[in-house]
DNA sequence: CAAACGATCGGCT
DNA sequence: GCCGATCGTTTGC
């Protein structure tokens, strides 16, 4: 299956990318080990505006600059000094937009995401567990084996060993659940703007 | 240079 | 529900 391209991420519609990730495959091939999911939850942050953005107000650092790269690349940053999570770069070369992807369902090498995640083999365990896998940011992330060190890898070139392809789930607009972001309560009254997205009837987003 | 702070998770009550 | 773990990034002195 082909990758999605540039021109998916280059898009300034934050939210449209971010809601058109619901159904899309995200993969990684690290030493070997293929592990791919069905992205089921998402959420939007877009500098300037967007104070719960890590860039609010353009606001460049050496770990937010990747996020002002022309989009198709990965943010990937610490959380809580323990968990790794992995963002999206969308838009063009100088907007700090970005898409967490908050939860997949695994379709490919469930038992590697199991060692990395220090579960039991993927068939031994229970449907909680099965959920708890690969559901928050901080949990997908490791399953996929994403680490901070990985940021701003692109997700478009050919050799890249993380992208994303579309493999023809379609979903419509009843399909899609919205509401506030998630532990983003500093953030003033954007806190309350309804942009995270998640598949409506899936059980692995919230 | 010191200190505060997270876009979270899992275990325990 | 509550709380502790844990550390790179950022900011302020």
């Amino acid at each position: 299956m082909p990758r999605l391209t540039a021109d998916f991420y280059l898009r300034e519609d934050t939210l449209a990318v971010a809601r058109e990730l619901l159904g899309k495959i995200l993969v990684t091939h690290f030493d070997g080990q293929r592990t791919a999911g069905v992205i089921t939850e998402v959420e939007a942050y877009r500098a300037p505006e967007d104070r719960a953005c890590h860039a609010y107000g353009n606001r460049r650092t050496p770990r937010t600059e990747v996020m002002f790269r022309p989009g198709g690349c990965a943010y990937i940053y610490l959380c809580y000094g323990l968990h790794h999570l992995f963002n999206v770069v969308s838009g063009p070369e100088g907007m700090a937009h970005a898409v967490l992807i908050r939860a997949v369902e695994p379709i490919e090498g469930r038992d590697i995401m199991c060692q990395r995640r220090k579960y039991a083999a993927w068939e031994n365990l229970l449907p909680k567990q099965k959920i708890a896998l690969t559901t928050g940011p901080g949990a997908l992330a490791q399953a996929l084996g994403f680490h901070a060190r990985q940021s701003g890898q692109s997700l478009t070139d050919p050799h890249s060993p993380m992208w994303i392809e579309d493999q023809g789930m379609h979903l419509a607009e009843t399909d899609i659940a919205r509401g506030p972001r998630i532990g983003v309560d500093y953030a003033g009254e954007c806190a309350q703007w309804e942009w995270r997205f998640w598949i409506k009837h899936s059980p692995f987003a919230r």
